[in-house]
DNA sequence: ATGAAAGCGCTAACAA
DNA sequence: TTGTTAGCGCTTTCAT
């Protein structure tokens, strides 16, 4: 690793003026085969490659586009990892166990890496590189503030970004909001539709359960989603004439343990003839706790998740549940990035995307 | 949005030159704190976040450093989304489907989402974004070679890149190659214990199965990790005396589908005894085969797996595994590449992390 | 403690 | 078709 070669040692090695140099890498056709091939040459002799800083300070774009998102899984206290040290050096190269648990990710985190995915595939189709950002409490440092000056356009998780914060950021680009209610702003917004996915679900639950011992297990209170699914839930419980007051409430905070815990109380005070869970997490947890109970699902109770989690399809029984375009999720923001790149003052827009109601075996009474 | 604020805004506004403001930003004890105040809240009125690319042209180092792995997706023939066409106002707000699957994904992407993972965690810790690229044949486009440009050091995914592209790459910024085999070159390199974990992980299932009719799952030939775990088998099956043509040899290509019709094939030549697969997909792919058959696991065939996924946890039975410690190779890989920035020509350094073997009820005739 | 000025490595007019 | 040159927005000596 010597000097790194720049456009001046590259036009000095080719005998060129840099701007021939600049030409060659950028519109190929505009200059002499020949000299072309000269400059080309110099590129690979001395290993060239355009500093993305200069070419984003010139043409006064970056190419990357950012993606943040909260950080849940409280990794701030990850333990030190030393690889270099020299107790590193002396480790088995494997260990055993015996148990059979595997600690299962925060359910946010699986849903967000697809939706990662989704982001990156389009914004390789529309030429643009990725930039991650999680989020995590730390006032010193602003590790969004810091992206925002890197991109040319960033796509936040909804809640991830304090409002005031976000506003300074779309003043200086644009910024499309993901999976969050529209609240009056002028972002452009990708969401599902999670009130009427979830109204529909509750039909058919209903159209099987004992009226008057259904039950919701619901998320956090903070929770955007959590809340869209509930109003959709209490309209299909209404729409049926069923009072409000008649269902029993459980809340959660979208883990499985509190899942777990939450029908565990559901039991103790008189299982229900069917629960409708906020999450999938929550609605596992349910199950090992009915389950536990010696309650058959979905024979003495039935039970439904949303999100559309691969636990959810392994389960036993499987469970029936929603699934979230998560892919989709994340191509649909980078398209709207694009858009908005594109043509600075369009509308903002808020895309609604479909989701996907899975019927499996835990909803089903005749099988 | 209007015209984006500079330093020179932020100096007129606050009467003070742009050195002061740049200093307020990098170095605030080195001014007077009444002037600091100014720059602050100039800063703040203006909405001004500085621009990445005059820093990193300026500072020569971009704080960015990029995670490069092969599309394993075949994503390039994903079908456009047009999200903001006509018919797409009109799409339904859910669809309903009664299939109980779910589109698997591929291991690898598993893999990786956890690496991700680590390797935010870590370049947050010491203070670098993370910016990610997928590889996707374009001979046109080299994204690979667009990030260096852009970023302080790279880690790339053996295999992910040809050498030779790789070696220039490396002439600009620092390498570090994740989880193959270091060929003889200077990178810095992370990995696992493939062979060792394999050898230990296949004398447990040699110590209960009928050793004649021991069996082996492999994977794509041109895969390091499966090299290596084959290495790993061959090794204990020899050490216990077995010659290595008395054992069956069947390929696969990683996937759970590739699984399943190879153990089809030997159930079709007399199922084995105990089944040692090189990942966990086509262990899974076996599993099903078997049962199909009517063949009982543990209690006809032991099957092991690789790498532990959580769909390994869940199957039934659950199946004993190898899990890769995939937070801490991506955590690693940062470190080493923070390691090598600080100190540009230190030894090159390969750490190899340590497997966990878990133990579950596929592979214990016990139980 | 603050300011003036010289780059950092590129792109894109504009000239030739 | 190619070269000259003026920025792009910041950091960092070096003066003051």
């Amino acid at each position: 690793m010597t000097k790194r070669a720049t456009v001046y040692d590259v036009a000095d090695r080719a005998a060129v003026s840099i701007a021939t140099v600049s030409r060659v890498l950028r519109s190929p056709d505009a200059v002499r085969p020949a000299t072309r091939e000269r400059v080309m040459d110099a590129v690979s002799e001395l290993g060239y490659v355009p500093s993305g800083s200069a070419r984003g300070l010139a043409e006064r774009r970056t190419g990357v586009l950012g993606l943040y998102f909260p950080g849940f899984d409280a990794s701030e206290d990850a333990p030190p990892l030393d690889v270099l040290g020299e107790e590193h050096a002396s480790m088995p190269p494997f260990t055993m166990a015996r148990d059979a648990a595997d600690p299962a990710a925060h359910p946010t985190l699986l849903f967000l890496d697809e939706v990662l995915r989704g982001a990156e595939l389009e914004a390789w189709k529309q030429g643009f590189v990725l930039m991650i950002g999680v989020g995590r409490d730390d006032p010193s440092r602003s590790t969004v503030r810091d992206m925002a000056g890197r991109v040319d356009g960033l796509i936040v998780l909804a809640q991830s970004v304090p409002d005031d914060v976000l506003a300074r950021l779309a003043q200086r680009i644009p910024v499309v909001v993901l999976s969050g209610p529209s609240r009056g702003d002028d972002y452009d917004h990708v969401t599902v539709s999670n009130t009427e996915a979830m109204a529909e679900l509750t039909r058919l639950v209903l159209a099987q359960a004992d009226h008057t011992r259904i039950a919701f297990l619901a998320g956090p209170t903070d929770s955007p989603d959590g809340a869209q699914r509930w109003d959709g839930f209490a309209a299909a419980v209404t729409d049926a004439g069923i009072a409000l007051d008649d269902v029993t409430v459980v809340r959660g905070d979208f883990t499985r343990a509190s899942g777990r815990e939450a029908a565990e109380s559901l039991i103790a005070a008189g299982p229900p003839s069917a629960l409708v869970a906020a999450n999938d997490q929550m609605a596992l947890g349910a199950l090992d706790a009915f389950r536990s109970a010696g309650l058959r699902v979905p024979e003495d109770v039935l039970i439904t998740g949303f999100d559309g989690l691969e636990a959810a399809a392994l389960s036993t029984p499987p469970l029936t549940t929603v699934r979230q375009p998560m892919i989709d999720l994340g191509r649909a923001a980078v398209q709207l990035l694009g858009r908005r790149l594109e043509r600075p003052d369009a509308e903002p827009a808020t895309v609604r995307l479909p989701l996907q109601i899975l019927l499996r075996e835990s909803s089903q009474r005749s099988g």
